[in-house]
DNA sequence: GAGCGACGTTAACGGCCATTAACCGCACGT
DNA sequence: ACGTGCGGTTAATGGCCGTTAACGTCGCTC
C-alpha cells in the first residue's frame, strides 16, 4: 500500500526531510532557502536535486508522510479497540500526544503550510486529514452521544488545537517538562470533550448562526 | 457588537490592513506579493507605499495591534473584575472567542508569523503575548489554585490553542454557527481547566514542575 | 581497468518581487 | 486661476532564489 520507498536505511533523505521541516517549521515554507537546506545536512544548494525533484516535492513527502501516520496510528488503535469506547478515545489521545511532543516541527508545518502544495497533493493530504478527524468524531460521539455531529467535528478540531498548542511554547523551562506536560495535555483533553457534552441542547433554539 | 463596521475616518490604511491580514492569512507573509494586496483594495502595487513604508510595516503594524488589543480588552475585564476571579475568567474566555471568530485572519497570522518581524517589533509583540499569558495564569490560578504556575501556564498556551482552532477549519456548513460555536469553545475551555486542577498531583511522583 | 551510476560541486539562467524613480491629476485653500 | 500635496500610475532596478547545466569523483561491478 501506499508507496514504500523501501524500509531502507534511507539516510540521506530521511535526514534532508528532517532538516527541511525544521527550518519550514523555525521560517515558514517559503522563508526557508535551498540552500540552507542543503547547508543543514552538510551539502549545499542544488544537491539536493539529487534527491528531490524540487523544494515542493520536500514539503509534500513530508505532509502526505505526517498524515498518513497519524491516520494510520489512528485506525491502529481504533481497530486495538479497547474495553470501552471510552479506553480507545484515551488511547486516540494519547497518540496524538506522542505525536505532538515528539514530532514538533512536522506538527506545526502539517497546519501552517498545507496551502503551499500542487493541488494534487493537497487534495490527498486534506483528504487524510479530514479522514482522521472523521475517526476521531466517531470515537468522541460514542463517548459522549448527545451533542450533534456538528458539534463534535468542531470540538475534535478544538481539541486538535489544543493538543498542538506545545510547538508555539515559548523555549525553555518556563514550562512542565515533556511527562507531566503528556498527562497535563491528556486530562485537558479530556475535560475539553467532557465539557462539550454538558448542557448540550439547553438555550439553544434554532440557532441558525 | 464586536468589530463595527465603523463609518471611520481612517478609511485606507485600515482597509489596507485588513485585505493584507486576509491576504497573509491565506497563503502566508511570502506567499503574497505587494501587487496582490494592491489589487485586493483597487490600487496597485507601489501605490501602497503612500501609506506604508513597506510590506514589513504592514505585518508589524498588524501584530502590534491585535497583541495591544488582546491586551488590552485582557486588562480591562480583570480591572473591572467580575463578581469573582470565576467571572473573570469566563470574560477573559468570551473575550477571546470573540476576537478568534471576528478576526479570524488576524489570529491566524498573529501565530504563524510573528518570526518574520524586524527584531525590535517581534521583541515587542512577544512581551505583549507574554504579559497576556501572565493575565491569564494569575485569573487561572486564582480559579483553580491546585496546579503549579508552570502547569497553568501551559494550560493557558494549550486553551489558547484551542480557542484559535476556528481559523484552521475546513470551510463550509459542516459546522456550528458563530452563536453555537462560542458557545461550544467556552464550555470547552472551561472544561479544560477545570479539568486541569482534578487529580493534581497524583500519581505524578517528583513531577519537575 | 573500463564503464557506469550515485552524489556532489560551481556557475549560469530566469523569474519573481519589493522597492524606488519619475511622472500625473485632482481637490482645495488662498 | 494657481500651486501644492496627497494618492495614484507605470517603468525601471536590483536582489534573491529555485532550478538547470556542465562537469568531477568516487566505488562498484563485469
Amino acid at each position: 500500500m501506499s508507496n514504500a520507498p523501501a524500509p531502507a536505511p534511507t539516510s540521506r533523505r530521511e535526514q534532508i526531510l528532517k532538516e527541511a521541516a525544521r527550518l519550514f517549521a523555525e521560517r515558514g515554507f517559503h522563508g526557508v532557502g535551498v540552500d540552507e537546506i542543503g547547508a543543514a545536512v552538510g551539502i549545499s544548494g542544488p544537491g539536493l536535486y539529487r534527491h528531490f525533484a524540487g523544494k515542493d516535492a520536500m514539503l509534500a513527502e513530508l505532509l502526505v508522510g505526517i498524515s498518513e501516520r497519524l491516520l494510520d496510528g489512528g485506525r491502529m488503535r481504533v481497530a486495538e479497540g479497547g474495553e470501552s469506547p471510552g479506553a480507545v478515545l484515551d488511547a486516540l489521545i494519547d497518540g496524538h500526544i506522542d505525536f505532538a511532543l515528539d514530532d514538533r516541527p512536522l506538527i506545526t508545518v502539517h497546519d501552517r503550510e498545507l496551502d503551499r502544495l500542487r493541488e494534487a497533493d493537497r487534495k490527498r493530504v486534506r483528504r487524510l486529514q479530514r479522514e482522521y478527524v472523521e475517526l476521531w468524531v466517531t470515537v468522541v460521539r460514542e463517548v459522549h452521544p448527545a451533542p450533534s455531529e456538528a458539534e463534535a467535528r468542531a470540538a475534535v478540531h478544538a481539541v486538535f488545537g489544543l493538543l498542538n498548542s506545545t510547538p508555539h511554547l515559548g523555549r525553555p523551562g518556563s514550562l512542565p517538562g515533556r511527562t507531566d506536560m503528556a498527562r497535563l495535555l491528556r486530562r485537558l483533553a479530556l475535560g475539553a470533550f467532557g465539557a462539550m457534552a454538558d448542557g448540550v441542547g439547553v438555550a439553544g433554539g434554532p440557532s441558525a448562526g
